[in-house]
DNA sequence: CCTCAAAACTAATTCTATTAGTTTATGATA
DNA sequence: TATCATAAACTAATAGAATTAGTTTTGAGG
């Protein structure tokens, strides 16, 4: 009944923390009360729905994950910005890969907020791709080639769908990446022809 | 209250046809029963709990999508039956979305029987990927790149994530593929050197 | 025709999210 | 400082989910 310092920031804060820890299915609105210290309803003073939490939470994530792909590519160019950028990608949905699942849960639930979170994972991207000498239209392309194979990937992987061969999942990936880079190469070595 | 012949085959099959038409989202017990004119409680002289029901029909899209690529790549060789593979996949995905999302809720659910499921998914892929002359351990890198670039590409086109830019998806999907094309031609003709 | 198991039923339990209505705490104002 | 309004907590209720226990009914085989 006392009251505490509570926001629909904080609640948010609480939300991603509890999803962190005990995990996306785990979650509910009684566990998230619980977990603050107040009856369930009491969540709806700050917050309309568990819906808006996942909307809310799904956007920290999409944060957090464009942040560490800045990072990773910050000073680094076509090829090795790329790995990089991979790389991190996989990081962030391995590490945290409960709200990596919020990420792409959230995405069949539309409405304009998203629609920018959509723009912030494209950036490091196409930020990774410009540096190809590709035209706008190749670029677009390339970037829907790239996230399916990163994100076709750590789906899998965290799924447990790769792990009945006995090979590496690291080399498997860079295979994945290098074949990329190397279609990325010829693709800008056309278009430099052509122009 | 009358009985019909009702066995857990046929209370699979009436799960399919629900979720095909209704929807996985809208899919419940209590939905299955209305379908079959019985009351909820009634199914469990059928089928032992909804996890179950889910594992079913997963099992049996499973089968599905591999007959149609099967039939794909009937009689098909390399880039051929690459190409033909992939755009059944892709076709699969979109004609039967809501049994494509069971197969992919399927995977964290772990028990044997998904595990014969998930031999049946690489089936195909490991036959395109026995024309091009690799070693058995590239085939599992190969095999692990390809289906990630299938899964990764029609998740995303299905989540609306590919929406925001005009570009051909078609012609984003072709240029993943042929990437791989290139990569395992290149990869095959290395290993043929090596041998 | 009778019996018995299988298949239907009803009713209850325990979990969701959410809403309505009520009390309480706290910061601002008179 | 006392009052007052608002925001934040509460309790209680609803509607829907899966599941289980216990009961009745149906229909096929001996």
């Amino acid at each position: 009944m006392p009251r505490q310092g509570l926001s629909r920031e904080s609640v948010v804060k609480a939300a991603v923390e509890l999803i962190e820890k005990k995990g996306y299915s785990a979650f509910s609105m009684a566990e998230l009360a619980k977990s603050l210290n107040i009856k369930t309803a009491s969540l709806y003073n700050h917050i309309e729905s568990l819906d808006v939490i996942y909307a809310e939470v799904g956007l920290s994530a999409v944060s957090q994950m464009v942040d560490m792909e800045m990072r990773a590519i910050e000073g680094k160019e076509r090829d090795s910005a790329l790995f990089s950028l991979a790389n991190a990608y996989r990081t962030f949905a391995k590490e945290h890969n409960e709200l990596y699942r919020v990420i792409m849960s959230l995405q069949k639930t539309k409405n304009e907020v998203l629609e920018r979170a959509a723009g912030q994972i494209a950036e490091p991207i196409l930020q990774v791709l410009s540096g190809y000498g590709l035209d706008t239209l190749q670029q677009m392309h390339w970037q829907r080639v790239l996230r399916s194979t990163m994100h076709g990937f750590t789906a899998h992987e965290e799924a447990g769908g790769f792990s009945h061969f006995p090979a590496d999942k690291n080399e498997s990936y860079r295979i994945a990446i290098q074949c990329i880079a190397d279609g990325l190469n010829a693709a800008g070595k056309e278009d430099y022809e052509n122009r």
